[in-house]
RNA sequence: GGCCCGGUGGCGGAAUUGGCAGACGCUGGGGACUUAAAAUCCCUUGCCCCCCGGGGCGUGUGGGUUCGAGUCCCACCCGGGCCA
């Protein structure tokens, strides 16, 4: 009688997985490959941090692993591989800040976290593992980048070209640039010569100089050179996202001060992409909380772009607003401290109030500025604008509510009709003017909704969206205003002044400017350094000094064009650069041709009747990545589709993110989080041990500091990797926010040892035998009808996700069994097939004692069948007036006549009716009656 | 403030999507086995009343639709996430 010992079972099949390549994936083409549907299910691969992994990582990729066993036995090929997002931060400061270099760091967290997944028996293909630091790795990620700065996008063909395209085009002049320098196709069937030149509005490309043309083209580029406001930490030596911003304007690490400064930076033209990002998001099968941050983020609105006149002077100021139709509310305009024409306007009586404002508004972060319950502060200009739709002369003040980066930097203020200008009109004493009629019983002051105008001239009474299309025309017809699309996003700032990520393929020369390197040329490796650190300072003007600066030989080049000294780029790329595209690696991760095969890319990110748009059949991570990962991701996908690298427009076709998995923290009376060791939960109340003190309880994040987190190694240790996967899936619904409760794990460790019982039995030490409840006899009839009902109803949880009742409906299978007291083996084989997919060690090891010599990955899912559903009796329930009075056992196929008879003479509810009358007879088959009385 | 989730026993959760609320697991109670403990097995466990046959209440709160509402609609309260 074998003993259930998960210690010695769990590391036996994970050697005989590796050893026997039981997951190993071929791809078409390759020895092996046989042609079969396929799935390709993505976990979101971690970044290796020196914590490990914590007890959430492991919730997703049991899922897809799940997915993964159950789609092998389904006849799948199957694709599961995993991975490192390794470039990063944390790296880097642990080795600044412990002399150890990143690499290395980087390799022991590595094997750390590979030794974690690996202790779980996930079905991965570690054949395909790769890490974003790998110089193979990073090598296509610079070549990906050298085809975001070889193209631009073409508004016509709505799709990124090569720039050369774009250059032909310019030099035969199918394209010509307007007076402002953008490109635009010259009128049909005009003659060129006649309306260009210096007389003309249109430049020929061919009459500029070098150095023009260069400019033209390299403002065309997906990836471009810009001067970009940024977060500057100088503390830190870097520029920082606004993620990592705190929201009183100081670095989420190390609590440095943040400034805004222009800096010049890489930009990737994401906001190209705007439209088509929107668009293509609806049909994903995606969450629909995540499709809707997706489009939140991006910010599409619609409305118009209007010219004020200043009195007395030429400027324009335009504004940019989703509401022309509230024009004759506009009591003032604010211009963004930034803005360029409050120079220009401000009157010598105001100048040395604004200055000093504009001062102040630039030490203020955005995050700063735009919280709505900071009190709004502002100076007024001295100088007047004309409302072009009432020629009324409105006050022009300078507010830093109004940020530089959204629109056009200026607004028109309707403090009636807006939350921010009505708090800021209410303040400085600006006149506020009604001019849409809210709905009966709504206050119109502060009113944003849509309603009827008022106090708007000609336009009273029309509706809002009315209002909007008549008032766009005429500003049209009057030439100072237009139709507008706005976006809330941004392009893509894409350097950081850091050591540990990749190096840009991108030298600057003094007379070529920026020169890309040659795809034969890469990879551009990470130079070796000593000191890596970035160079930091007190001072905010300090010029940046990314750590690359400080390797000299590698810094310095000889130009590929024209061979003079020149510099290469020295910042290096921002980590989400590595998570762009590692799935469409793992297709192909050895191609030194190549980022991956096309004929590879086809079958594994093609379509399928589930999968109808292509790509990742599976994707599963955490809902942090909602917007940034997977709009960059998105992206750069759609980059690759335009210039034909892929054959399907979106990366992920499916995507469902885990819950987050938290724990019980416990604080003392003095608000002190105490750890686990020194908590007793045994009574009514949790008590510290150390004092004896009553402990307070609450669920929160797993974190050091709150002292409630849980490594996964411990409870591996105690109750085996088979467990532990049941246990998380056990939890509830794979989506909800779940708090771990280490007293639970149990239950599903007994469960599994009654699954070992029913078919292996036991014996313990005291050499107590415990029989198995294999029978030799035929199986029993209820116990099969009972098998085929649970093949369904496991299967169909598979495929939903629904993992927590396909394990109430094994559990529910084996108490039966137990009941019964016997199983045949042919039952007990095909239970242990549906159980493998989330327990795999324990079925294999049950497997093999039930005579079978190899794995069981590839056995076929077993089938069930329809005739061994059907049921020959049904109990419904009888209801009076809604109210349930009885129960009745029928034949399952008895008409609602008989029905009735039976319920009717059931004797609780012949009493029920006795005298009245039934008004009503509801029968929903196979489920209950109701009898409607009065 | 806006948007998106969610609120069901002592706890995690289930409920065929409008049809017997509380599956399954944990905890608690009782019993069997054992010198004893652990492990294991069996019974029991929403709340209240009770003459032990049963009766009443019950899915955050208040209303509504319906023969019938945890599920749909309206308003509100609370918790979480994202954005401002």
């Amino acid at each position: 009688m074998p003993v259930y010992d998960f210690g010695a079972i769990e590391p036996k099949w994970q050697k005989y997985w590796e050893e026997n390549g039981t997951f190993v994936q071929p791809n078409p083409g390759q020895p092996g490959f046989v042609d079969k549907p396929k799935l390709y299910v993505l976990d979101m691969f971690p970044y290796p941090s020196g914590a490990g992994l914590h007890v959430g990582h492991p919730e997703g990729y049991t899922a897809t692993d799940i997915v993964c066993r159950h789609a092998r036995m389904k006849g799948y090929n199957v694709l599961h591989p995993m991975g490192y997002d390794s470039f990063g931060l944390p790296a880097e400061q642990y080795a600044v800040e412990h002399g150890v270099h990143p690499a290395a760091t980087t390799d022991t967290n590595v094997a750390n976290i590979e030794r974690q997944i690996k202790m779980f028996g996930f079905s991965y293909d570690w054949s395909r593992r790769l890490a974003t630091t790998d110089v193979k790795y990073y090598r296509w990620t610079q070549w990906i980048f050298l085809q975001l700065f070889d193209s631009w996008y073409d508004p016509d063909a709505e799709a990124a070209r090569p720039i050369s395209e774009l250059i032909d085009s310019l030099e035969s002049g199918q394209l010509v640039l307007d007076m402002f320098g953008a490109i635009t196709t010259p009128p049909a069937g005009e003659d060129l010569s006649a309306i260009v030149g210096t007389q003309g509005d249109l430049v020929r490309f061919t009459d500029l100089d070098d150095d023009q043309r260069r400019e033209v083209i390299d403002a065309q580029r997906l990836a471009y050179l810009d001067d970009v406001p940024v977060n500057w930490c100088p503390a830190l030596g870097t520029v920082l996202s606004n993620e990592e911003v705190t929201n009183d304007g100081r670095s989420d690490r190390g609590d440095h001060p943040v400034f805004k400064r222009n800096l010049k930076q890489w930009m990737l033209r994401i906001t190209a992409y705007c439209d088509r990002l929107l668009d293509d998001v609806d049909a994903l099968d995606w969450p629909e909380s995540v499709k809707i941050m997706q489009r939140n983020w991006i910010g599409k609105s619609e409305g118009a772009e209007v010219s004020f006149a200043i009195d007395g002077s030429e400027e324009l100021i335009d504004v940019y607003t989703t509401r022309p139709d509230t024009l004759f509310g506009a009591t003032y305009m604010v211009l963004a401290p930034e803005h360029a024409l409050v120079k220009m306007i401000t009157t010598p009586e105001c100048r040395a109030a604004v200055d000093a404002y504009v001062e102040t508004a630039a030490g203020k972060s955005e995050l700063e500025r735009t919280t709505e319950a900071k009190d709004k502060t502002g100076q007024f200009t001295g100088a007047y604008a004309i409302n072009p739709v009432n020629d009324a002369k409105i006050p022009i003040w300078v507010a830093d509510y109004v940020m530089m980066g959204y629109g056009t930097g200026a607004i028109m203020a309707v403090p009636a009709h807006d939350t921010r200008d009505f708090e800021f009109a209410t303040k400085f004493d600006l006149p506020i003017i009604q001019v849409v009629t809210p709905p009966e019983g709504v206050d119109w002051q502060g009113y944003v909704g849509d309603g009827v105008a008022i106090n708007s001239g000609p336009y009273d009474g029309l509706t809002t969206p009315e209002f909007k299309e008549k008032i766009i025309e005429k500003l049209e017809d009057d030439g100072v205003g237009q139709f507008a699309t706005n976006y809330k996003l941004r392009d893509w700032l894409f350097s950081r002044q850091r050591y540990w990520g990749e190096p840009f393929p991108i030298v600057h020369c003094p007379n070529c400017h920026s020169v890309p390197l040659g795809a034969a040329d890469l990879p551009l490796e990470l130079p070796e350094m000593e000191d890596f650190s970035p160079t930091v300072s007190d001072d905010p003007e300090a010029p940046p000094a990314p750590p690359l600066g400080k390797a000299a030989d590698w810094g310095t080049v000889p130009c590929p064009i024209c061979g003079t000294e020149a510099k290469r780029e020295l910042n290096t790329m921002p980590q989400w650069a590595g998570s762009c595209w590692y799935y469409l690696r793992y297709l192909d991760p050895d191609n030194e041709e190549n980022f991956c095969d096309p004929e590879i890319e086809k079958y594994w990110m093609g379509t399928s009747d589930d999968n109808p748009l292509g790509g990742v059949d599976l994707y599963i991570g955490g809902a942090e990545h909602a917007v940034l990962h997977l709009l960059y991701a998105r992206f750069w996908h759609k980059v690759l589709f335009d210039l034909g690298h892929v054959t399907v427009r979106e990366p992920f076709g499916k995507l469902f993110n885990q819950g987050m998995i938290r724990s019980f923290a416990y604080r003392d009376s003095r608000g002190v989080y105490v750890g686990y060791d020194d908590i007793d939960t045994s009574g009514d109340k949790p008590i510290q041990k150390s004092t004896g003190g009553e402990l307070s309880e609450s669920v929160e994040k797993m974190s050091k500091s709150l002292k409630n987190v849980v490594n996964p190694d411990d409870v591996i240790a105690d109750y085996g990797a088979d467990t532990f996967r049941l246990y998380e899936m056990f939890m509830g619904p794979l989506d909800a926010s779940k708090p771990w409760n280490t007293r639970d794990i149990p239950g599903m460790h007994r469960f599994l040892k009654r699954v070992w019982r029913m078919i292996a039995g036991d014996e313990d030490a005291d050499g107590n035998v415990t029989p198995s409840l294999m029978s030799e006899a035929p199986g029993d009839e209820d116990i099969e009808r009972h098998l085929h009902k649970l093949i369904k109803k496991v299967g169909e949880d598979y495929d939903a996700l629904k993992f927590n009742t396909a394990i109430a409906a094994l559990t529910e299978f084996v108490n039966a069994v137990y009941r019964t007291g016997k199983v045949a083996a042919d039952q007990a084989e095909r239970f242990l097939l549906l159980l493998a997919p989330m327990a795999p060690h324990i079925c294999e090891e049950l497997w093999s004692i039930l005579g079978r010599d190899t794995t069981l990955t590839y056995e076929p899912w077993p089938v069930f069948d329809e005739k061994m559903l059907v049921v020959d009796t049904v109990e419904l329930a009888v209801q009076i007036n809604g109210k349930l009075k009885g129960r009745i056992n029928v034949a399952a196929e008895t008409s609602n006549d008989e029905i009735l008879a039976a319920a009717k003479a059931d004797p609780k509810v012949a009493a029920a009716i006795e005298g009245k009358n039934i008004v009503k007879e509801i029968v929903v088959p196979n489920r209950m009656v109701n009898l409607v009385v009065k």
